[in-house]
DNA sequence: GTTCATATTTGTAATCATTACAAATATATA
DNA sequence: TATATATTTGTAATGATTACAAATATGAAC
């Protein structure tokens, strides 16, 4: 908690309470929330939150890099912790929704780079689109029914 | 043209004149444009034309793998034909919102996997987001004046 | 502690891409 | 031609995100 409250002091933004419940919760959600998400936990914590703020705090992070953003589905935009997290893929289940990390072989080449033909690199995503292995089998059981 | 007709048919889709018309319009123009980008550019020819058309048409290309769509930005969707194109990273500059591909070093091993992990896989994306050349060097010769 | 400037938060309205849906039109088949 | 089916159209709805101004909190100066 006072890591966190560092974390964001140290990339000068102040550390407000609303702001240190919102990383605290990334940081204990690895699942990649949304906006909509994150307020919604939040806000049995803090009653008086409102989403503008999330979204709010959740744009300055991602200008100070101290989240990521993923843009994956189309629709909503995912969040994730920059911190520890090694440069990693992602896969999008297009059935449950889900998105989780892919552990696999990533190329590091790429993601390390912060000029790529004279353009100035700030982020990097890879991601994988399918269905995933728990909805591959759900599938399969409701066939052999 | 009727190369464009043959891969549509080919897919089981029937080749209608808005289809034909919106796919060429993609093999004309390799700059990832949006739905709207699109609409607005075929309703010069077709005056009559949906824009609920293009995004029917759209939808459809992807279902059936002739084109994909990158979802990059947050905002818009944006298209590519799958035909010829190789698998490619795609550069995203935040500032001129320009998306073009980038040729370099491409991880094959990942983009020809259609299990990871036991997931299946039906499409795979790398971009990178920052400021491109032509930007940066506008933005230098502001500051010089 | 009061005053004042500044930063943060809140609530509501607007924006805008996309989708839902039903009516209209075209196409194919008998 | 009559009929069923597929496609297209126009409009309304949806839903995530942003704009904006009012309210509140913070912090320094006095
Ligand atoms: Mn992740
Ligand atoms: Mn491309
Ligand atoms: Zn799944
Ligand atoms: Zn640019």
């Amino acid at each position: 908690m006072n890591n966190i409250k560092n974390l964001i002091d140290d990339k000068g933004v102040k550390p407000t309470y609303h702001r240190i419940k919102i990383l605290e919760f990334l940081q204990n959600n690895k699942n990649h929330p949304t906006a909509d998400k994150i307020y919604e936990e939040i806000v049995k914590y803090i009653p008086t939150i409102s989403k503008t703020t999330v979204y709010n705090t959740l744009k300055i992070f991602v200008e100070k890099e101290i989240i990521e953003e993923l843009t994956i589905t189309g629709n909503e935009t995912h969040y994730e912790l920059t911190e520890d997290t090694g440069p990693h893929h992602h896969f999008y289940c297009t059935q449950c929704k889900t998105i989780f990390d892919i552990e696999a072989e990533c190329n590091q080449e790429c993601s390390k780079k912060n000029d790529i033909d004279g353009n100035k690199v700030q982020s990097y995503q890879c991601y994988y689109k399918g269905i995933c292995c728990n909805c591959l089998r759900k599938n399969n059981n409701e066939m052999n029914n």
